[in-house]
DNA sequence: GACGGGGTGCTACACTTGTAGTAGATTGTG
DNA sequence: CACAATCTACTACAAGTGTAGCACCCCGTC
């Protein structure tokens, strides 16, 4: 379930405050953003459609609820990521994290040394 | 700069080999993928065009060198997947890996540690 | 019971991405 | 030099994204 950018602005939302009307989520974003009511209206119908979120009427409001979760989510972005960018292994991430992220002597150290161990086992998650 | 999902196949292979012909790249993708001559000649002008390769004519053919170094590209990548997905921090992504990633019980525990190191200085990259 | 405020359902339109075809320029070779 | 093999330039078109307008419907209030 691959989200655009937008759409995860719209799902981190949804998340937050689980069954959402268009303008709960208007509200959560003005200030962030300066999309319409039609524009947040769109954003949540289509994730419906995807079959990202689920809709219920109360009365003459739509509500919005996630059927799937931010895990999910956030994993299958990692998964993607790690595809096109990193050859698919999560190794070579940790590796740019060590590398070219600023982190401190500490950080980096547990990194490298995490590395290691994957490397030594070689028995990646697919 | 952002690329899409064909655009990271395409750089990684000019990554690879730098001054690199359509043919070239053709050829390493083809088995992966079944792009005709004309689609991979399309992705390498937009890619062109959008300023991550430079064009040099060599004889009647046009060779593609990268712009931006594959560090570069990871790095906004990461960044982008940070901001959509994980609030913007790191921590949180390293949060998730360690919760919901399958690691074994080592690596969970490097970590977990490095988790606190990184709330306990509070003071993250931007 | 008419009206206004908010809601929904459609429609729209420009830009990006994925994928490719065609025509015409270039070049090596017999 | 003529021809075939290559290339490039341009065009195309469907699906996905970002962003929004409009027409019409429902509910509470005067």
């Amino acid at each position: 379930m691959k989200l655009s950018n937008s759409e995860w602005k719209i799902m981190n939302i949804v998340w937050q405050q689980s069954p959402a009307s268009v303008r709960d989520v208007l509200e959560r974003v003005e200030g962030e953003t300066a999309w319409s009511y039609s524009t947040v209206k769109t954003l949540l119908t289509r994730l419906a459609d995807k079959g990202v979120l689920t809709v219920r009427k109360r009365a003459n409001t739509s509500l919005f609820k996630p059927l799937i979760s931010e895990q999910q989510a956030r994993r299958s972005a990692i998964r993607s990521l790690l595809d096109s960018a990193f050859g698919g292994t999560f190794g070579s991430l940790l590796q740019h994290v060590a590398q070219e992220e600023n982190l401190n002597e500490r950080d980096r150290a547990t990194l490298t040394g995490m590395l290691s161990e994957l490397d030594a086992q070689k028995g990646d998650a697919p």
